[in-house]
DNA sequence: GATATCACG
DNA sequence: ACGTACGTGATATCA
């Protein structure tokens, strides 16, 4: 029978040559990551388990022995051992703990323990190994190592570079060095080893200890032998005066191979690497290519998650489901408004079952389980799912989990893709698999799959939200919320197409206009749109003084302001340009037959807990500008008597950082109705109670308190009122002194944050912030900053989306007509026919001020208005 | 596909 | 000495 194969690898060893072989002598061009991290010796060390698990077929096992760092009991015996190695280079040493992080996502276990070094480790498991009946191969490139050899112990030795390998058996042993793998020791206690800084027996050379070991065999014959005179000369007299030294070598030489080992031969058999952890390190430390170079067969298996066959079937005639079934939809992600399914898929835990969408429209028996209530539909984006089976004219009841908004609520920041979040509930889902690409239209195999994981994963979902004390937010907000979107999605915002246009001629006008002096102003033509080229003319040829960036940002181009005229017609012929080409042209594409624009919203896209919006977006129409405004004259309803209103909530992430702080003073000044950044003024500068605030000073407050909620630090506030970073300092400080609560607030939030690794919103969303222990200084304190604003963020995100599910619950048990349409952060817009707008203002502006117990005041304004343009003050 | 710019809260 | 406001999405250029 086989022995069964270990692979025993040293690991300081093997990272020592890996740095070295991809250094190239030149320790500043080695490999990094973008932001610094060297990984050269990793990317090389990685490899070369690329190499050995390549040639796995299944049962081998696989250790990584290390040295710990700090003395050994060698160094104890002996002060001068190593004493003469330098110290490892700067960019190695960051290398070491990376390398441990790799060998966990890849699963393979390693050992290192204080005392002693990685060659006892690896020696102790060989020879456990051995005996125990294994075929055990050592990598390493410490010729030490040759000791350990025997009948079925192999040493792979690391020449140089790192394919370089020369195979050592008990016979090449013997063939190569004229003696036994054992006899290695002998020869190291009368020879020394000068890397080691081993001196042995002054005198003696490779030849002499050769020739002696030969001739008697072991250390203590020769010394023996040496005594009695048998070695005559210098030679002899060497070994006799110089005895304890060539002891000590030999003890120091001699790898210790009955270690204490807390853990057993047979927790080290290969058990394969964990995808999601994996994919995680190689996107951390940039390895692009890793993964795709790692044979399939070693991913450790998602359990009993194998997926069934997908079968083609024209109808579900004579097929019965049971309570549950995962339900997906041929349908490419961000077109869903654009575009119908090509097809469905059911699945069971052992049957997926897949119709074109043709055969779906026609089939009676698959109605009746999508209308079936009681047969509970795991979905994959439950919006997207209602919204595609609506439109092939479909209709859906019993969705009853969406593991996307699931997996979002664990961690804001998983990628909204099927791949992303079965990874992350630890499916298999692989991208060398037949289907390449998740999500491609007309492929059932992969809409098979997501529904089968939408079914089969949504234990560990449910339980991963009750872990992350997700429930309520999933089960009282996300999940309802995501039926409301459906609704508010399919209903769309009315836009009028040649309206639209005719604003647009206007704004082209000008824009070519503009176009035409500016090159005029040049001298020459150029592409206005190419920052580059823009940055050339003022620059370089008409000398303006450039920034050290060679920026050409609105903010670089209005200091420019008056060293030549182009740069103001540059500015305006961006902001026409900005309005014709996203605004006019991009859209009028999106105007559907109905006279409406579907845009997406996106329920698990942002890190805070907002919604987004795109295809297209709709919360970024202009209304700063008064030019640009004049677009929302274009969204209007052609039945007159429905009007656009419009309640948003004021100041909403001040109020919310006043509760969640329980800073008194700030919530009287809502409590009192009183302007906020006003007081902040008073407080801050010393205004006098009668005296009333320079509108300078007001200004200055707000970016103060806007200051707060980002979390800047005086650099950027000095940046923004255009003070001394001092200045700024002072400022703040002066914040803290008035609001003390808050500044108690916010070093808490940091707190949290260093200890838990994430923040939390008041109710109970999490962020997580895995850059704020990271060693690079801007990383830490973009995180920092990051954690400071989301929970005040995303709370104002939970407070609009309850508001949104109450505000939706009046609206259907009142069988108003009114409809809410669309959703800005702190701002809703419905469409009221003109007969209801006194009944439903009063009380919508209600429901968004008391949906939730705070103890600051909130305030949610309104206006109403023909037009979008005309619902805003 | 990455980068710069600019629209919104 | 560094580099400095949070969260988004769309468009154009350029490699």
């Amino acid at each position: 029978m086989d022995r069964k194969k270990i692979v025993i690898i040293d690991g300081n060893s093997l990272l020592f040559r890996a740095y070295y072989a991809t250094s190239y002598g030149d320790a500043s061009s080695i490999m990094r990551t973008k932001d610094g991290t060297p990984t050269n010796a990793i990317f090389a060390f990685a490899n070369m388990m690329l190499k050995i698990l390549r040639q796995f077929e299944g049962g081998e096992s696989i250790f990584v022995g290390f040295d710990a760092d700090g003395k050994t009991f060698r160094k104890e015996e002996f002060s001068e051992y190593k004493a003469n190695r330098k110290p490892a280079p700067e960019d190695l040493c960051l290398q070491f703990p990376i390398s441990r992080e790799f060998l966990s996502a890849l699963g393979i276990k390693c050992y290192e323990e204080h005392g002693i070094e990685a060659d006892d480790i690896c020696g102790t498991v060989a020879k456990k190994a051995a005996a125990q009946g294994m075929e055990v191969t050592v990598y390493t490139s410490d010729k030490d190592y040759l000791q350990l050899i025997e009948d079925h112990i192999t040493v792979e030795l690391i020449k140089s570079g790192m394919s370089n390998l020369e195979t050592m058996t008990p016979a090449s042993m013997v063939e190569k060095f004229g003696f036994q793998p054992k006899q290695i020791i002998d020869f190291k206690g009368l020879r020394g080893d000068s890397s080691d800084n081993l001196p042995g027996i002054p005198g003696v050379g490779d030849k002499t200890a050769l020739k002696l070991i030969q001739e008697y065999g072991s250390f203590d014959a020769i010394v023996e032998a040496a005594k009695n005179g048998k070695i005559k000369g210098k030679v002899g007299q060497a070994i006799v005066d110089n005895e304890a030294m060539g002891r000590a070598c030999y003890r120091l030489a001699t790898i210790i191979t009955d270690a204490e080992m807390p853990f057993g031969i047979d927790e080290l058999e290969y058990e394969g690497y964990d995808f999601e952890k994996l994919s995680q390190f190689c996107a951390k430390y940039e390895f692009h290519q890793y993964l795709s170079r790692l044979p399939e067969k070693l991913k450790k298996s998602g359990g009993a998650m194998a997926c069934p066959e997908v079968e083609t079937v024209s109808s579900l005639k004579g097929i019965s489901f049971g309570d549950e079934i995962g339900l997906a939809l041929d349908l490419s992600t961000d077109a869903y408004h654009d575009e119908t399914p090509a097809g469905l898929a059911l699945a069971t835990k052992n049957k997926i079952y897949y119709l074109s969408a043709e055969d779906a429209q026609n089939d009676d028996w698959l109605k009746a389980v999508l209308e079936d209530e009681g047969i509970k539909k795991y979905v994959y984006d439950r919006k997207m799912t209602e919204v595609g089976l609506h439109s092939i004219g479909l209709q859906v009841k019993g969705i009853g989990f969406d593991i996307l908004l699931a997996g979002y609520l664990c961690d804001s920041s998983l990628a909204s893709t099927p791949k992303a979040v079965f990874a992350f509930y630890g499916a298999d889902v692989s991208a060398n698999s037949a289907a390449t690409d998740l999500f491609a239209v007309g492929n059932p195999e992969v809409t098979g799959k997501i529904a089968f994981y939408s079914l089969v994963l949504k234990q560990k979902a449910l339980k991963a939200l009750s872990d992350a004390q997700a429930k309520k937010l999933y089960w009282e907000i996300e999940f309802p919320l995501s039926e409301i979107l459906t609704r508010m999605e399919e209903e769309g915002f009315p836009l009028d197409g040649k309206m639209l246009s005719e604003i647009g001629e206007e704004f082209r006008k000008k824009r070519d206009g503009l176009e035409m002096s500016i090159h005029a102003l040049a001298g020459q033509k150029f592409n206005i749109a190419s920052p580059k080229q823009v940055g050339e003319i003022l620059y370089t040829k008409l000398g303006l003084p450039a920034p050290k960036n060679g920026s050409t940002s609105v903010e670089t181009l209005k200091e420019l302001i008056g060293y030549h005229p182009i740069v103001e017609a540059i500015l305006e012929y961006r902001k026409y340009a900005k309005l014709v080409g996203t605004y006019i042209d991009g859209l009028l594409p999106h105007i559907k037959e109905d006279g409406k624009i579907h845009t997406c919203f996106n329920q698990a896209q942002t890190t805070t807990g907002r919604l987004s919006s795109s295809n297209p977006n709709l919360q970024n129409i202009s209304t700063r500008d008064e030019e640009g405004k004049l677009i929302r004259k274009a969204f209007y309803y052609p039945d007159r008597n429905i009007k656009i209103m419009s309640l948003d909530y004021g100041q909403i992430e001040l109020r919310i950082l006043a509760s969640l702080s329980k800073c008194q003073s700030y919530i009287d000044v809502f409590a009192a109705g009183r302007d906020v950044h006003e007081e902040t003024a008073r407080r801050i500068f010393q205004i006098p109670e009668g005296q009333e605030v320079p509108s300078i000073l007001r200004r200055r407050a707000k970016a103060v308190n806007f200051a707060i909620i980002y979390g800047t630090t005086p650099f950027g506030l000095a940046d923004q009122i255009e003070c001394s970073p001092k200045e700024a300092a002072e400022i703040i400080r002066n914040f803290y002194i008035h609001y003390p609560e808050i500044g108690e607030y916010l070093s808490s939030i940091i707190k949290d944050v260093e200890r838990d690794g994430y923040v939390t919103t008041m109710f109970g969303r999490r962020r997580y912030l895995r850059d704020i222990n990271d060693p690079v200084y801007t990383k830490r304190e973009a995180a920092r900053r990051a954690a400071l604003n989301a929970p005040v963020q995303g709370t104002a995100a939970d407070l609009i989306k309850i508001a949104m599910i109450k505000v939706d619950e009046f609206l259907r048990k009142g069988e108003y007509k009114t409809k809410m349409v669309l959703q800005i952060h702190d701002e809703l817009l419905f469409a009221v026919p003109q007969e209801e707008v006194e009944i439903v203002y009063p009380k919508i502006k209600e429901i968004m001020e008391t949906c939730i117990d705070l103890p600051v005041k909130l305030d949610a304004e309104g206006s109403i208005g023909s037009s979008w343009y005309d619902a805003k003050d």
